[in-house]
DNA sequence: ATTATAATTGCATACGTATACAATGTGATA
DNA sequence: TATCACATTGTATACGTATGCAATTATAAT
């Protein structure tokens, strides 16, 4: 491998001159530093940032801690962060996070030296949190989800989500709705599930407890939770979805079985993910009201925070307000 | 931060002996292994992995340099390889192409001294075969596109794929067949245009030059191809799209516009994307006929050229045979 | 007890770059 | 010409870990 000082040798110069060549320092001279850049032409060399971040204690380089990307949601918040990481001169390491995974895979990511951790996959109380505090000197910010001790985050009031939902399959005329979600030990779930239990208790119905589907968010779960629905002597008119993943495969498991949604059932999903509005879709869902996206939010203060260490200080906490898309897969009840 | 000579310090041993039980060496007396890991633990040491990556001239990172992820055939791929390379012990760096990058995204590439590149953002004629190529030290492997000239591999045969779409369509009356597709210089779309013309002329079938759709793979693009379709005087009664994320943009378009899908128009995709399978989707594409996907064949080769040096000697090209999935979006002409 | 052998450990150095500091060269000024 | 300021370059070292080799200690064999 051709080093800094392979370049030296040839050019005629000292390593050290090399190293401010390469760093663009004022105080070369000119034809020294055309002398080196000819040099490293010939020898075709390429500095090895891994050495550069032994050095200076930067790897430019992010830890993208996500869940596996079967959901969209997911999809299209990595696509940002990782184009937005490029833009300002960053790499990204992306990492899924699996369930039962516990702090292995922080040790890992903490052991890789990047300069700041964004990540959405964690838990309301994961004990990560005491990890991630006890560390001084990087950056981290959770979206989407949060962790119940505070943290930096940016997240949708998911509370008020599923109420917006809510209040517009009751404003249609449903009375018998059900929920379907994830783990109550994601921050996301919690909060929309919460905010289904108010809404349905502020419009006073009546919910039987067979309603709420608690799944893993696996497919298979999804379907199951689907099927359990279907079959109820008292079958639901609407379902709300706490994600549109969720709603997805609900969708996609209903029209398999002959439904017509909304014609037989309403159904409302969260997060306006893309797909949502493809025309052979069109699922009422909810979404953000900003052009930027949580992952966007988040990588972007994240970078704020690496580079200008006063802004640590003062935590990010954001929580953005929601807001219904009315599209097609909810209708008046008959 | 702690190094491990601080461990060592605590420990009082050595930093090699520090190092060794690190790296899980037998030769490291059982009560010393004890004494330095109480140590490690107790100051909360972690190794520092960029330190270990310099001397050992390994970093156990992989890059992955992929399209934007706006085509979900990357998404998945995308998910597949991060999965395999984790469970290989591998990290991955994800970087976007660009169009009109050039090599300087390569240039990068190589500085952050990964330990092997997996892309499928190649051109046919790309000029980083050359950079690649001079390296003899890095293996790399392309998926779904290649090069001209060779290098390591795993595609599809786009020329037989495009065929099995058309002879389908042929096969259920259609005589107007349109195609679209992205730029020549990907192979991917070279063989599926090739693949086209090759069917078309041994149908025996008419064709329009305006038929054929060139794109830039961009929504707007592809909806503005769709439009010229639509208002052509003679109009087609079936579209073969190159890819699925093409089809699926023409599909929205179709349905925005008031068309039915296949009675009006009949339409076909390639790659099999998880979501064509959708029952509110039920595209007719063409996949692969195994369980495992390009992205993962090629990632499963790459480790295997990394770990068995012996291996790089004998280049990786594998083709795929493609078999039609036939779904909903297709049908007999009227 | 003495030696031979094996098991542990420490010392010194390398990896490739950046940078503080020292050293040299350059030119201007008196 | 001597002096000084400034521009340019080189020397030496640090970053944190791994490892060849030498040194030490423990164990076994005589």
């Amino acid at each position: 491998m051709v080093s800094s000082h392979d370049v030296a040798k040839l050019a005629g110069v000292s390593q050290a001159t090399v190293s401010r060549v390469l760093n663009g320092s004022t105080l070369v001279k000119k034809d020294t530093v055309e002398k080196v850049e000819r040099a490293m032409k010939e020898l075709n060399f390429r500095p090895n940032l891994i050495a550069r971040s032994l050095v200076k204690n930067k790897t430019n380089t992010l830890a993208l801690i996500t869940e596996h990307l079967h959901n969209p949601f997911y999809v299209e918040s990595t696509r940002r962060i990782v184009k937005i990481a490029a833009k300002h001169g960053y790499n990204v390491l992306v990492f899924f996070h699996q369930i039962g995974d516990g702090t292995r895979l922080y040790e890992q990511v903490l052991s890789n030296k990047v300069d700041g951790i964004i990540m959405s996959s964690i838990l309301i109380d994961d004990p990560i949190y005491q990890v991630l505090e006890s560390l001084q000197d990087i950056p981290y910010v959770t979206f989407n989800r949060k962790h119940r001790l505070g943290m930096n985050y940016v997240e949708l009031d998911n509370v008020h989500a599923t109420s917006l939902s809510v209040d517009h399959v009751v404003s249609l005329g449903h009375k018998k709705i059900a929920y379907m979600g994830g783990s109550l030990l994601a921050s996301t779930f919690y909060g929309r599930l919460q905010g289904f239990y108010q809404a349905i208790s502020r419009h006073k119905i009546h919910i039987k407890d067979s309603w709420i589907k608690m799944t893993d968010t696996s497919s298979m779960s999804i379907k199951e939770a689907c099927k359990e629905l279907i079959e109820d002597a008292d079958q639901p008119t609407a379902i709300i979805a706490a994600t549109d993943a969720i709603a997805m495969t609900c969708l996609d498991y209903l029209l398999a079985y002959g439904y017509r949604v909304p014609e037989d059932i309403s159904l409302t999903g969260i997060d306006n993910i893309d797909i949502t509005s493809h025309h052979s879709i069109q699922l009422t869902t909810v979404g953000i009201k900003l052009e930027e996206s949580m992952g966007e939010l988040a990588i972007e203060r994240l970078i704020e925070m690496i580079e200008q260490e006063d802004l640590r200080t003062s935590p990010v906490q954001i929580t953005l307000e929601p807001c219904l898309m009315q599209r097609k897969t909810t209708g008046h009840i008959e």
